[in-house]
DNA sequence: ATTAAATGATTAAACGTTTAACCATAATTT
DNA sequence: AAATTATGGTTAAACGTTTAATCATTTAAT
């Protein structure tokens, strides 16, 4: 004989029976609501019921009555990417102080992989995204802007898409690493980077031509690397550049995993850092701790950056007409050994 | 004048209104429920209407009708930390595959977070937990059990806690290793491993010490690090060991965590891997890969691991009497040149 | 002494679904 | 011809909330 025990679950209705009043009155009560004519008395018989009941709301009610979820879905490429990671955990602690929850997805950089999240986090009835655009995904991005979803762009952008977004002035940091290397010697900087239609990465080697152009620098044959293959491309890339007589004596690298595979190269030839070779990689990476030299890197402001996302998220939920903002953060230089 | 639009969400009754039937009609067909009395053509004509209409479902409504929320709470200690990063992600991708959502958060090691995450999941109604306990959360897990809320435990485990679970054979892989670095000619191994109450940890201590005792070989002070300062604890104790006379010749680290700092402090001390000393450390880390060594390390079946969390957990919601589970999947030693 | 306002609460509709129960009509069986 | 069964749907209640509208008293104002 199963004894399965079926733990009914207490609802606003069992508090009202308990102390005795209607279950408008104990809304009114236990959601504090302003202007409630509800005498002290009975809200503390109605408080003590709920308490002896360990009543807890159920928010899919209230969501459905409210219009609400309090519910943001996160699309960002890859969750496993401590960068990533960084965020989320950021923006869902920061949610959860103002009652919000937040869904993750991973669109893996793939269009439509992107496309059905947001459709499946659009179903679920979240109230508004933050995502991370990947290549091509621009339809989505009209989708939304014609049934006027809320949503903000998070690090990334995408040419032709104006949305409210938030992102750090990755131009201006790149000028300012390029030009760094060349005031500490560089006469021959090489840029990693990515081939991508990617505003914000594009940005970045924008401020590294303007700096070498600037400073009359004939550029080395930038290393462009697919996103699906970094590996690979970086190693072929660097593979000619250090095999031929035109050696670079600097790299910038405009991304954390393309410095991790450079550096990863860079040890297996055994190449002098910063002596023959400066470097600079953009973002944070623990993996640059285990490095045998310290690699000066490009810091973003994560916590601003989650903080942002999330304030202007929900104001775009809160006022859906506001006139579109974006905000841009001052990411910082920070310099250590392979600048030397 | 704000020309403030608010497009209405087409419901099933608009659908139903469109295709001239009742929303009983549309709810049967849309949900292809079998041995529904609803003919070819009418069903035809509810699709086109839905399609027309662009017609999604309420998923909020749904819920609060079955009950049922399709949404999972996942609580791990960070999800900036790559290893619970990579779980969370095949974890979402695979819900995705069959319909349920996760959502996560991190508990910081904390238990009070820890409880208050708990909570907060069970308010938003998700349908089961999949939890990475931290230390001091046995009331949680009571509480849980009282209620016979749907949960599983992921990767750890508490003494006196026996519930559905998933994790590694720890003990048996850490003896592996331990052996390993004995057969290999280390006689002073050294233990470097946290000050914890959580058994999976204690368990790769035990297969340590199993191993050293099997072999006859008298323990070099292990160090136990407080979870709380990783980095300071773990140079503290390394400090003393390679002052000392009694240099350890092989050091097994119990966490990527506790390697992370572990290697830091060894390349710093510029100490010989592996001549000078032999290194194996507990699960992958991008990190490894810019270390002048290659690691060998204890390899998680990550996506394994994730698979079967789901399946669990989705397992012990549709059956909640079912017997408790705990299963234990095969971790994997992979040897590379820091054991040579 | 009326009327008006304040106080303290209740009623009932609504949110968008699901689903058991029901109702016609047509087809088949006795 | 009456009874049964199949076919193709519809009705209406329910899930647990919120909240505008209403109601019954009591208190205050004219």
């Amino acid at each position: 004989m199963f004894n399965k025990i079926v733990l009914k679950k207490v609802s606003i209705k069992d508090v009202a029976n308990l102390a005795n009043v209607s279950i408008a009155s104990v809304s009114y009560v236990l959601n504090k609501m302003p202007n409630n004519r509800i005498s002290e008395s009975t809200a503390n018989r109605i408080k003590e019921a709920a308490e002896k009941l360990n009543y807890r709301p159920n928010k899919i009610a209230k969501s459905l009555k409210t219009n609400q979820s309090k519910i943001l879905g996160l699309i960002v490429a890859d969750i496993a990417n401590p960068f990533f990671g960084k965020i989320a955990k950021i923006l869902e602690e920061e949610a959860l102080k103002i009652g919000y929850t937040i869904i993750i997805g991973s669109s893996g950089e793939n269009n439509e992989k992107f496309d059905k999240l947001i459709n499946f986090f659009i179903d679920q009835q979240v109230d508004g995204l933050i995502l991370a655009p990947v290549e091509n995904s621009e339809k989505s991005f009209l989708k939304l802007n014609q049934e006027k979803f809320p949503y903000i762009i998070l690090d990334r952008n995408l040419d032709g898409i104006n949305s409210n977004g938030i992102k750090i002035n990755n131009e201006e940091i790149s000028f300012e690493v390029t030009n760094t290397l060349i005031k500490r010697g560089s006469k021959k900087p090489l840029l990693v980077s990515y081939e991508t239609t990617l505003g914000n990465l594009l940005e970045r080697d924008f401020g590294f031509y303007k700096a070498i152009k600037e400073n009359n620098i004939k550029e080395l044959e930038s290393i462009k690397v697919k996103i699906d293959d970094i590996q690979k491309d970086v190693f072929d890339g660097l593979d000619k550049h250090f095999n031929g007589d035109n050696k670079p004596d600097s790299i910038f690298f405009t991304s954390n995993k393309l410095a991790f595979s450079g550096l990863k190269y860079l040890l297996k030839r055994n190449i002098n850092i910063p002596e023959e070779l400066q470097v600079i990689a953009f973002d944070e990476s623990e993996a640059y701790e285990l490095f045998p030299v310290e690699i000066s890197y490009v810091k973003q402001p994560l916590d601003e950056i989650a903080q942002n996302a999330l304030e202007m998220i929900i104001n775009n939920i809160n006022n859906k007409n506001k006139v579109i903002q974006n905000k841009e953060l001052c990411a910082e230089l920070i310099l250590r050994e392979s600048t030397n």
